[in-house]
DNA sequence: GGTCTCGATTGAAACGTTTTAGAAGCTTCT
DNA sequence: AGAAGCTTCTAAAACGTTTCAATCGAGACC
């Protein structure tokens, strides 16, 4: 139980408490010789500094919180990856939320954060309810929205333009003789569900579009629209998945039941995870720039904490791309 | 900047603080009639509670640490998703940390985990040096093996079988009339791969075994492997991946060349992630129970933080399951 | 009526930092 | 020689909780 404190090690190097909290803190108010005494002294007793003492005396904590909509989904494990990267290099801790895309698990983690106090939150939010984050806004906690545009100037967000994305899934499965389409979602409150039907529609310029709305983004779910799909008799010429999780399971499915791909339905995804590369028939996708969405939202919320004075407001946007694979040739 | 603190509510409430923090923390102290009235004080304040000050003065936070190898491989974000079930559900917060495979990365990550004095830590270790593990328990950090088994009996671990694994993927691969095989795997530094070698030797008995060690687990160097099988010209009758991300990187680099899977070269894998079932050619692999595995050692790791008194350490072992799809059949 | 016990509540002292005002020691200027 | 201005360091007061001994009332018992 080694309670190897500042003041102990003040002691140890012959100087004050705050001595050894300006050696910590702000190097360069400490005369060189002191300060490597008091350095050796920290190495010696193996002293690692209270974060929660600290804190709570400072105001503000070195720790910033995660809210995403699904961990099992690669597209936000390469965001997280991005996020982490950068957090650890700053010295920042980062701590990993997951709603699960459930409205009130999401609050409950916010408010687990914000008993953390922690200095700011990155959040792709599960709806467009803006009242948890002023919530967390009024508590000092700067937020930054991820995969997610902000519908206000007063605040960070980084996004990918799923309008165009959708609009240019849809107009490549057109152009490869596709009259039917199938659009395969996930829940239509989710904004990118909802982003990516309009653009399919702009690409149709009024023409239908089948919609096939399950409560899940999972292989699992892909695999039921599938069968849904099946059970009505008629399929269509081609489908354009909402992610490619689902766009996996509605592979299987159709491939379980005989149905060719892409000879019979053309199948196109969303987000261009490594796997969709290396599926059955190789997947067609859109693009997103994942790990620089997590890396740059990091930066953009680091910069907000570290420098409030300076700082500007950025609204991100970046632009998807279409990769064209086996599953629409 | 709202600053209701506990004293606030104790004021509005009419009592003292530290009535306040027994409704928080010891209701059943406090009789019902007031109870009532400082939880609605709390309610009409909108009162958080401060973490920080909490864990100074009560000694220890209500949050822990977990540290992976590869957050970008399926099988830790099953992990993680187990892992944060069960302390969402308890109360704790998850901080995450990647080790990437790095030693220093690792200790730098357990650093700050210490700072933020989480109350535990689980750990899949990237190697098999107990100081970094010892320094976290003398500072009174509760330390869980993931996917590890532990060396000593005075702590927990949870982990699957991997000789076990290693040894049922070969014999799987000898029944099917395969003499020639080939281990693919990451760093033999890492204990997981040389277990699921020392399986296969066993399945072998005696008979040899081409080893190609990769210096990471991604899909990038399955295809290296691949590639540097393909260019020494004789390829082996079968390949054991150390993991299913190698072999989807193996399978693509075969399929590339015109290598049939599994005609000319049958495939396993190993942790039998989602994906596995929906690659190209369906992947044969050992299955672990990942999600099972996060959950278990996350309620080892609260039952040791909550019941001190009580907790008996221990070390369980899953075991694997072998899955046969396409690529053996 | 006095003493005891018991439950509910209070008051004040921590917890380990950071921060601020200011003391102490030097150098430089007048 | 004294004032002024630095730099370097110290002492003490916070930060918002939790905890523990002490207090207060209200029944119960003799």
């Amino acid at each position: 139980m080694s309670a190897a404190g500042i003041r102990q090690v003040a002691e140890h190097a012959g100087v004050s408490p705050g001595t050894v909290s300006n050696v910590l803190n702000r190097p360069e108010k400490v005369s060189p010789s002191t300060r490597a005494r008091v350095e050796a002294s920290i190495r010696e007793l193996g002293f690692v500094r209270h974060g929660s003492a600290s804190t709570l005396r400072a105001g503000h904590s070195t720790t910033i919180g995660l809210s995403v909509i699904d961990i099992g989904n690669p597209f936000f494990t390469d965001v997280t990856a991005g996020v982490e990267d950068v957090a650890s290099d700053r010295g920042y801790a980062v701590i990993l939320s997951n709603s699960a895309g459930s409205r009130s698990k999401e609050e409950r983690n916010l408010l687990v954060l914000a008993e953390q106090r922690v200095r700011g939150v990155l959040i792709t939010p599960s709806d467009d309810s803006p009242e948890p984050l002023d919530r967390l806004r009024e508590r000092g906690i700067h937020v930054v929205l991820v995969d997610h545009p902000a519908h206000r100037p007063d605040q960070c967000s980084v996004a990918v333009n799923d309008v165009v994305g959708g609009q240019t899934a849809v107009a490549h499965l057109l152009s490869g003789g596709a009259r039917d389409i199938a659009y395969v979602t996930g829940p239509l409150t989710m904004r990118q569900c909802l982003d990516r039907r309009a653009g399919a529609g702009r690409a149709l310029r009024g023409r239908p579009l089948r919609v096939v709305e399950m409560p899940a983004m999972t292989p699992r779910a892909g695999q039921q629209a599938a069968e849904k799909l099946l059970s009505e008799g008629d399929l269509p010429d081609a489908v354009f998945c909402a992610n490619d999780l689902l766009a996996l399971g509605m592979l299987r499915g159709l491939m379980h039941a005989g149905v060719r791909v892409p000879d019979d339905v053309a199948l196109i995804g969303y987000d261009d995870i490594d796997f969709a590369a290396a599926s059955a028939v190789s997947l067609t996708s859109i693009r997103q720039p994942t790990y620089q969405l997590g890396r740059t939202a990091a930066e953009l919320l680091l910069d907000e904490c570290d420098n409030p004075g300076t700082h500007a407001h950025q609204q991100i946007m970046f632009q998807p791309e279409l990769v064209v694979r086996e599953s629409t040739r």
